[in-house]
DNA sequence: ATTACATGACTGTTCGGGAC
DNA sequence: GTCCCGAACAGTCATGTAAT
Protein backbone atom coordinates (compact mmCIF):
# COMPACT_ATOMS: atom_id res chain seq x y z
CA UNK A 1 0.00 0.00 0.00
CA UNK A 2 1.56 3.14 -0.94
CA UNK A 3 1.09 6.70 -0.36
CA UNK A 4 1.82 8.18 -3.01
CA UNK A 5 -0.42 10.42 -4.93
CA UNK A 6 -2.71 9.61 -7.39
CA UNK A 7 -1.12 11.35 -10.54
CA UNK A 8 -2.95 11.58 -14.28
CA UNK A 9 -0.82 8.41 -14.95
CA UNK A 10 -2.42 5.96 -12.95
CA UNK A 11 -6.13 7.45 -14.40
CA UNK A 12 -4.73 6.99 -17.80
CA UNK A 13 -3.35 3.49 -16.93
CA UNK A 14 -6.75 2.53 -15.61
CA UNK A 15 -8.74 3.67 -18.33
CA UNK A 16 -6.78 2.87 -20.83
CA UNK A 17 -6.10 6.41 -22.37
CA UNK A 18 -2.92 8.72 -22.67
CA UNK A 19 -2.65 10.77 -19.47
CA UNK A 20 -2.83 14.35 -21.77
CA UNK A 21 -5.95 12.51 -22.98
CA UNK A 22 -7.10 12.99 -19.24
CA UNK A 23 -5.53 16.13 -18.94
CA UNK A 24 -7.65 17.40 -21.28
CA UNK A 25 -11.02 16.19 -19.54
CA UNK A 26 -9.75 17.32 -15.99
CA UNK A 27 -9.06 20.49 -17.28
CA UNK A 28 -12.36 21.52 -20.30
CA UNK A 29 -11.21 24.84 -20.33
CA UNK A 30 -8.78 24.17 -22.68
CA UNK A 31 -10.75 23.45 -25.55
CA UNK A 32 -10.92 19.30 -25.13
CA UNK A 33 -11.45 17.53 -27.75
CA UNK A 34 -12.52 14.34 -26.15
CA UNK A 35 -15.61 11.79 -26.58
CA UNK A 36 -18.22 11.86 -23.76
CA UNK A 37 -18.01 8.34 -23.56
CA UNK A 38 -13.87 8.86 -22.96
CA UNK A 39 -14.27 11.89 -20.67
CA UNK A 40 -17.05 9.81 -18.69
CA UNK A 41 -14.75 7.46 -17.95
CA UNK A 42 -12.22 9.33 -16.90
CA UNK A 43 -13.76 11.51 -14.59
CA UNK A 44 -15.43 7.97 -12.51
CA UNK A 45 -11.99 6.74 -12.63
CA UNK A 46 -10.58 9.98 -11.20
CA UNK A 47 -13.12 10.24 -8.54
CA UNK A 48 -12.58 6.45 -7.40
CA UNK A 49 -8.98 7.23 -7.20
CA UNK A 50 -9.26 10.27 -5.42
CA UNK A 51 -7.05 12.57 -7.95
CA UNK A 52 -6.48 15.64 -6.79
CA UNK A 53 -4.29 18.17 -9.30
CA UNK A 54 -0.80 18.47 -8.21
CA UNK A 55 -0.31 22.20 -8.80
CA UNK A 56 3.79 22.22 -8.29
CA UNK A 57 3.55 20.41 -11.63
CA UNK A 58 1.03 22.60 -13.11
CA UNK A 59 2.83 25.96 -12.42
CA UNK A 60 6.21 23.33 -13.66
CA UNK A 61 4.47 23.76 -17.29
CA UNK A 62 2.27 26.26 -17.20
CA UNK A 63 4.83 29.15 -15.27
CA UNK A 64 1.80 30.25 -13.44
CA UNK A 65 0.69 29.73 -9.72
CA UNK A 66 -2.70 30.91 -9.76
CA UNK A 67 -1.72 32.21 -6.27
CA UNK A 68 -1.64 36.12 -5.40
CA UNK A 69 0.24 37.29 -2.80
CA UNK A 70 -1.33 39.69 -0.11
CA UNK A 71 0.73 41.72 2.24
CA UNK A 72 -1.14 43.37 5.14
CA UNK A 73 0.82 46.34 7.88
CA UNK A 74 -1.07 44.48 10.94
CA UNK A 75 -2.92 41.41 11.42
CA UNK A 76 -4.68 42.85 14.07
CA UNK A 77 -6.15 45.82 12.60
CA UNK A 78 -9.89 45.26 12.12
CA UNK A 79 -9.96 46.81 9.32
CA UNK A 80 -8.08 44.35 7.08
CA UNK A 81 -10.53 41.43 7.10
CA UNK A 82 -13.62 42.88 5.14
CA UNK A 83 -11.08 43.81 2.81
CA UNK A 84 -9.28 40.23 2.53
CA UNK A 85 -12.39 38.93 2.29
CA UNK A 86 -13.52 41.19 -1.14
CA UNK A 87 -9.63 39.92 -2.24
CA UNK A 88 -10.32 36.16 -1.65
CA UNK A 89 -14.07 36.19 -3.19
CA UNK A 90 -12.84 37.62 -6.00
CA UNK A 91 -9.99 35.68 -6.56
CA UNK A 92 -11.21 32.18 -5.92
CA UNK A 93 -14.14 32.68 -8.35
CA UNK A 94 -11.47 33.12 -10.90
CA UNK A 95 -9.76 29.83 -9.70
CA UNK A 96 -6.70 31.50 -7.60
CA UNK A 97 -5.71 31.42 -4.17
CA UNK A 98 -4.50 34.59 -2.06
CA UNK A 99 -1.40 33.98 0.35
CA UNK A 100 -1.29 36.51 3.08
CA UNK A 101 1.97 38.03 4.69
CA UNK A 102 1.55 40.45 7.65
CA UNK A 103 4.40 43.16 7.81
CA UNK A 104 3.11 44.29 11.39
CA UNK A 105 4.23 47.95 10.08
CA UNK A 106 8.00 46.53 9.86
CA UNK A 107 9.87 47.03 6.91
CA UNK A 108 12.68 44.30 7.36
CA UNK A 109 9.16 41.77 7.72
CA UNK A 110 7.85 43.63 5.05
CA UNK A 111 10.74 42.75 2.73
CA UNK A 112 10.81 39.55 3.69
CA UNK A 113 7.66 38.26 3.21
CA UNK A 114 7.64 39.84 -0.04
CA UNK A 115 10.54 37.87 -1.11
CA UNK A 116 9.25 34.44 0.12
CA UNK A 117 5.73 35.17 -2.07
CA UNK A 118 7.92 36.24 -4.89
CA UNK A 119 10.09 32.81 -4.16
CA UNK A 120 6.97 31.01 -4.24
CA UNK A 121 5.61 32.10 -7.74
CA UNK A 122 3.05 34.29 -7.02
CA UNK A 123 1.54 35.71 -9.99
CA UNK A 124 0.45 38.92 -8.93
CA UNK A 125 0.98 41.07 -5.76
CA UNK A 126 -1.59 43.06 -3.48
CA UNK A 127 -0.02 45.42 -0.54
CA UNK A 128 -2.00 47.27 1.90
CA UNK A 129 1.37 48.33 2.67
CA UNK A 130 2.42 50.98 0.67
CA UNK A 131 4.23 54.08 1.99
CA UNK A 132 4.31 57.56 -0.42
CA UNK A 133 7.69 57.04 -1.24
CA UNK A 134 8.14 52.92 -1.45
CA UNK A 135 11.03 51.65 -2.72
CA UNK A 136 9.78 47.77 -2.38
CA UNK A 137 7.06 49.01 -4.52
CA UNK A 138 9.10 50.54 -6.88
CA UNK A 139 11.59 47.63 -7.05
CA UNK A 140 8.02 45.20 -7.70
CA UNK A 141 7.54 48.03 -11.02
CA UNK A 142 11.15 47.60 -11.50
CA UNK A 143 10.68 44.31 -11.74
CA UNK A 144 7.44 44.41 -13.79
CA UNK A 145 5.00 41.76 -11.43
CA UNK A 146 1.46 42.80 -11.57
CA UNK A 147 0.60 44.99 -8.30
CA UNK A 148 -1.68 46.56 -7.15
CA UNK A 149 -2.12 48.52 -3.79
CA UNK A 150 -4.74 48.59 -1.81
CA UNK A 151 -6.21 51.13 0.48
CA UNK A 152 -2.78 53.21 0.31
CA UNK A 153 -1.18 54.53 -2.59
CA UNK A 154 2.61 55.92 -3.57
CA UNK A 155 2.71 59.69 -4.40
CA UNK A 156 3.60 59.04 -7.85
CA UNK A 157 0.89 57.51 -8.88
CA UNK A 158 3.10 55.15 -10.59
CA UNK A 159 1.12 51.70 -9.70
CA UNK A 160 -2.51 50.93 -9.80
CA UNK A 161 -4.55 51.61 -6.67
CA UNK A 162 -7.85 51.08 -5.45
CA UNK A 163 -7.85 53.77 -2.64
CA UNK A 164 -11.07 55.11 -0.77
CA UNK A 165 -11.98 59.52 -1.48
CA UNK A 166 -9.84 60.01 1.84
CA UNK A 167 -9.90 63.51 1.52
CA UNK A 168 -13.71 63.99 0.52
CA UNK A 169 -14.63 61.46 3.26
CA UNK A 170 -12.66 63.48 5.85
CA UNK A 171 -13.85 66.62 5.30
CA UNK A 172 -17.37 65.18 4.83
CA UNK A 173 -16.87 64.59 8.69
CA UNK A 174 -15.19 67.63 9.66
CA UNK A 175 -18.15 69.54 8.40
CA UNK A 176 -20.64 66.92 9.99
CA UNK A 177 -18.73 68.56 13.15
CA UNK A 178 -18.60 72.20 12.05
CA UNK A 179 -22.73 71.89 11.30
CA UNK A 180 -23.20 71.23 14.92
CA UNK A 181 -21.58 74.10 16.02
CA UNK A 182 -18.04 72.92 16.76
CA UNK A 183 -15.36 75.67 16.23
CA UNK A 184 -12.38 74.65 18.13
CA UNK A 185 -11.85 71.32 16.17
CA UNK A 186 -8.34 69.44 16.75
CA UNK A 187 -6.97 66.58 14.19
CA UNK A 188 -5.46 63.12 15.36
CA UNK A 189 -3.60 62.19 11.84
CA UNK A 190 -1.90 58.81 10.67
CA UNK A 191 1.45 59.48 9.98
CA UNK A 192 2.58 61.55 6.78
CA UNK A 193 4.48 58.82 5.39
CA UNK A 194 0.72 57.10 4.60
CA UNK A 195 -1.57 58.43 1.64
CA UNK A 196 -3.94 57.70 4.32
CA UNK A 197 -2.83 59.90 6.78
CA UNK A 198 -1.59 62.98 4.16
CA UNK A 199 -5.05 62.69 2.51
CA UNK A 200 -7.49 62.64 6.17
CA UNK A 201 -4.99 65.66 7.04
CA UNK A 202 -5.54 67.61 4.04
CA UNK A 203 -9.54 67.13 4.22
CA UNK A 204 -9.52 68.11 7.51
CA UNK A 205 -8.03 71.33 6.47
CA UNK A 206 -10.00 71.42 3.33
CA UNK A 207 -13.23 71.78 5.47
CA UNK A 208 -11.42 74.34 8.12
CA UNK A 209 -10.50 76.58 5.34
CA UNK A 210 -13.74 76.50 3.66
CA UNK A 211 -15.43 77.53 6.94
CA UNK A 212 -13.24 80.20 7.75
CA UNK A 213 -11.56 78.23 10.82
CA UNK A 214 -8.62 78.47 12.35
CA UNK A 215 -6.02 75.76 11.02
CA UNK A 216 -4.00 76.18 14.54
CA UNK A 217 -0.66 73.92 14.44
CA UNK A 218 -1.12 72.97 18.16
CA UNK A 219 -4.84 71.14 17.01
CA UNK A 220 -3.19 68.72 14.77
CA UNK A 221 -1.05 65.80 16.38
CA UNK A 222 0.43 62.94 14.26
CA UNK A 223 -0.33 59.61 15.46
CA UNK A 224 2.89 57.32 14.01
CA UNK A 225 3.22 54.57 14.45
CA UNK A 226 -0.37 53.38 14.31
CA UNK A 227 -0.62 51.88 18.01
CA UNK A 228 -3.03 51.58 20.29
CA UNK A 229 0.08 53.96 22.93
CA UNK A 230 0.36 55.98 19.83
CA UNK A 231 -2.73 56.75 19.51
CA UNK A 232 -3.50 57.85 23.16
CA UNK A 233 -0.40 59.74 23.33
CA UNK A 234 -1.20 61.78 20.80
CA UNK A 235 -4.52 62.38 22.07
CA UNK A 236 -3.26 63.55 25.65
CA UNK A 237 -0.98 65.88 23.50
CA UNK A 238 -3.72 67.23 21.67
CA UNK A 239 -5.82 68.25 24.79
CA UNK A 240 -2.95 69.55 27.07
CA UNK A 241 -1.91 71.86 23.91
CA UNK A 242 -5.47 73.28 23.74
CA UNK A 243 -7.78 72.54 26.90
CA UNK A 244 -10.81 74.63 24.79
CA UNK A 245 -11.01 71.94 21.78
CA UNK A 246 -14.89 70.55 21.72
CA UNK A 247 -14.12 68.06 19.11
CA UNK A 248 -11.51 65.95 17.48
CA UNK A 249 -11.66 64.29 14.15
CA UNK A 250 -9.27 61.14 14.11
CA UNK A 251 -7.98 59.85 11.18
CA UNK A 252 -8.70 56.17 12.15
CA UNK A 253 -11.43 54.59 14.54
CA UNK A 254 -8.35 53.26 16.63
CA UNK A 255 -7.24 56.29 16.94
CA UNK A 256 -11.01 57.44 17.84
CA UNK A 257 -10.72 55.11 20.84
CA UNK A 258 -6.94 56.70 22.08
CA UNK A 259 -9.28 59.69 22.35
CA UNK A 260 -12.05 58.00 24.34
CA UNK A 261 -9.14 57.24 26.64
CA UNK A 262 -7.80 59.82 27.01
CA UNK A 263 -10.60 61.86 27.75
CA UNK A 264 -11.68 59.50 30.41
CA UNK A 265 -8.53 60.28 32.33
CA UNK A 266 -9.30 63.74 32.07
CA UNK A 267 -12.67 63.27 33.46
CA UNK A 268 -14.32 63.99 30.12
CA UNK A 269 -16.71 62.97 28.65
CA UNK A 270 -17.72 62.51 24.77
CA UNK A 271 -20.01 63.66 22.95
CA UNK A 272 -20.98 66.16 26.34
CA UNK A 273 -17.77 67.30 27.00
CA UNK A 274 -15.64 66.63 23.66
CA UNK A 275 -17.08 65.34 20.47
CA UNK A 276 -15.12 62.49 18.56
CA UNK A 277 -15.26 60.97 15.26
CA UNK A 278 -13.27 58.15 13.52
CA UNK A 279 -12.59 56.67 10.14
CA UNK A 280 -13.06 53.32 8.07
CA UNK A 281 -16.41 52.49 10.12
CA UNK A 282 -14.32 49.08 11.64
CA UNK A 283 -16.30 46.13 12.53
CA UNK A 284 -18.01 47.19 15.61
CA UNK A 285 -17.48 50.09 15.97
CA UNK A 286 -21.37 50.61 16.66
CA UNK A 287 -20.23 48.76 19.84
CA UNK A 288 -18.23 51.64 20.77
CA UNK A 289 -19.28 53.69 23.84
CA UNK A 290 -20.74 55.30 23.04
CA UNK A 291 -21.05 54.23 18.97
CA UNK A 292 -18.49 55.98 17.28
CA UNK A 293 -19.38 58.99 14.23
CA UNK A 294 -17.03 57.73 11.43
CA UNK A 295 -16.13 57.86 7.40
CA UNK A 296 -17.76 54.26 6.16
CA UNK A 297 -15.53 53.28 3.51
CA UNK A 298 -16.26 50.51 0.58
CA UNK A 299 -13.55 47.91 2.72
CA UNK A 300 -15.58 44.87 0.77
CA UNK A 301 -15.63 46.42 -2.68
CA UNK A 302 -11.90 47.77 -2.34
CA UNK A 303 -9.94 44.42 -1.62
CA UNK A 304 -12.81 42.83 -4.45
CA UNK A 305 -11.47 45.67 -7.24
CA UNK A 306 -8.36 45.38 -6.35
CA UNK A 307 -8.22 41.66 -6.87
CA UNK A 308 -10.48 42.30 -10.18
CA UNK A 309 -7.26 44.33 -11.31
CA UNK A 310 -4.77 42.30 -10.22
CA UNK A 311 -6.35 39.29 -12.36
CA UNK A 312 -7.20 42.17 -15.41
CA UNK A 313 -2.84 43.00 -15.30
CA UNK A 314 -2.09 38.70 -15.26
CA UNK A 315 -4.02 38.53 -18.15
CA UNK A 316 -1.73 41.22 -20.11
CA UNK A 317 -4.10 43.95 -20.34
CA UNK A 318 -1.86 47.17 -19.88
CA UNK A 319 -4.06 49.21 -16.62
CA UNK A 320 -0.97 51.82 -16.74
CA UNK A 321 -1.57 53.74 -13.28
CA UNK A 322 -5.42 53.28 -13.03
CA UNK A 323 -6.59 54.58 -9.62
CA UNK A 324 -10.02 53.52 -8.47
CA UNK A 325 -11.77 56.16 -5.85
CA UNK A 326 -14.16 54.54 -4.05
CA UNK A 327 -16.76 56.79 -2.78
CA UNK A 328 -17.51 56.96 1.32
CA UNK A 329 -20.41 58.19 3.58
CA UNK A 330 -20.97 59.47 6.83
CA UNK A 331 -22.66 57.51 9.84
CA UNK A 332 -23.55 59.05 12.21
CA UNK A 333 -23.72 57.91 15.56
CA UNK A 334 -23.49 58.77 19.56
CA UNK A 335 -19.91 60.28 19.43
CA UNK A 336 -21.06 63.89 17.81
CA UNK A 337 -23.33 66.21 19.76
CA UNK A 338 -23.59 70.13 19.55
CA UNK A 339 -20.89 71.81 21.80
CA UNK A 340 -22.18 72.57 25.64
CA UNK A 341 -21.17 76.23 25.32
C1' DA B 1 42.20 9.68 -2.91
C1' DT B 2 40.11 13.94 -3.27
C1' DT B 3 38.01 17.64 -5.56
C1' DA B 4 35.53 20.18 -9.26
C1' DC B 5 32.52 20.24 -12.59
C1' DA B 6 29.24 18.24 -16.14
C1' DT B 7 25.53 15.42 -17.32
C1' DG B 8 21.28 13.26 -16.91
C1' DA B 9 17.36 11.26 -14.41
C1' DC B 10 13.42 12.53 -12.16
C1' DT B 11 8.90 14.77 -10.67
C1' DG B 12 3.34 15.66 -12.82
C1' DT B 13 1.21 18.31 -16.08
C1' DT B 14 0.34 20.74 -20.39
C1' DC B 15 0.10 21.53 -25.21
C1' DG B 16 1.57 21.67 -30.21
C1' DG B 17 1.85 18.52 -33.65
C1' DG B 18 0.45 14.64 -35.97
C1' DA B 19 -1.80 9.90 -36.79
C1' DC B 20 -5.91 7.56 -37.91
C1' DG C 1 -13.45 14.27 -34.49
C1' DT C 2 -10.56 11.69 -31.26
C1' DC C 3 -6.76 10.38 -29.39
C1' DC C 4 -1.64 9.71 -28.79
C1' DC C 5 3.28 11.15 -28.68
C1' DG C 6 6.73 13.38 -26.47
C1' DA C 7 9.10 17.65 -25.38
C1' DA C 8 9.24 21.08 -22.01
C1' DC C 9 9.04 23.35 -17.51
C1' DA C 10 12.70 24.38 -12.74
C1' DG C 11 15.19 22.53 -9.46
C1' DT C 12 17.40 18.69 -6.92
C1' DC C 13 20.13 14.88 -6.51
C1' DA C 14 22.88 11.01 -8.02
C1' DT C 15 26.23 9.47 -11.04
C1' DG C 16 30.08 10.00 -14.26
C1' DT C 17 34.41 12.01 -15.76
C1' DA C 18 38.46 14.45 -15.53
C1' DA C 19 41.89 17.03 -13.24
C1' DT C 20 44.64 17.47 -9.21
Amino acid sequence: MSNRPVTLRDIAKKVGVHTSTVSRVLNPDAGAKVSREVALKVTRAAEELGYSLNPFARSLKTNQSFTIGVLIPDLTDPLFPPIMRGIEDTLSEAGYTAILANSDNDPDHERKGLETMRARKVDGLILATAQRKDRLVARCVADRIPLVLVNREVEDHSVPAVVNDDIGGMRMVTEHVISLGHRRIGHISGPQTLSTGMNRLNGYLAAMRAHGLPERHADMVEAAPLTDAAAQAAAEALLASDPDLTAIVTANDMLALGAYDALEARGLSCPDDVSVTGFNDIPFADKFKPPITTVRIQKFEMGAEAARLVLRMIKGENVGGLSMLLRPTLVVRGSTAPPRR
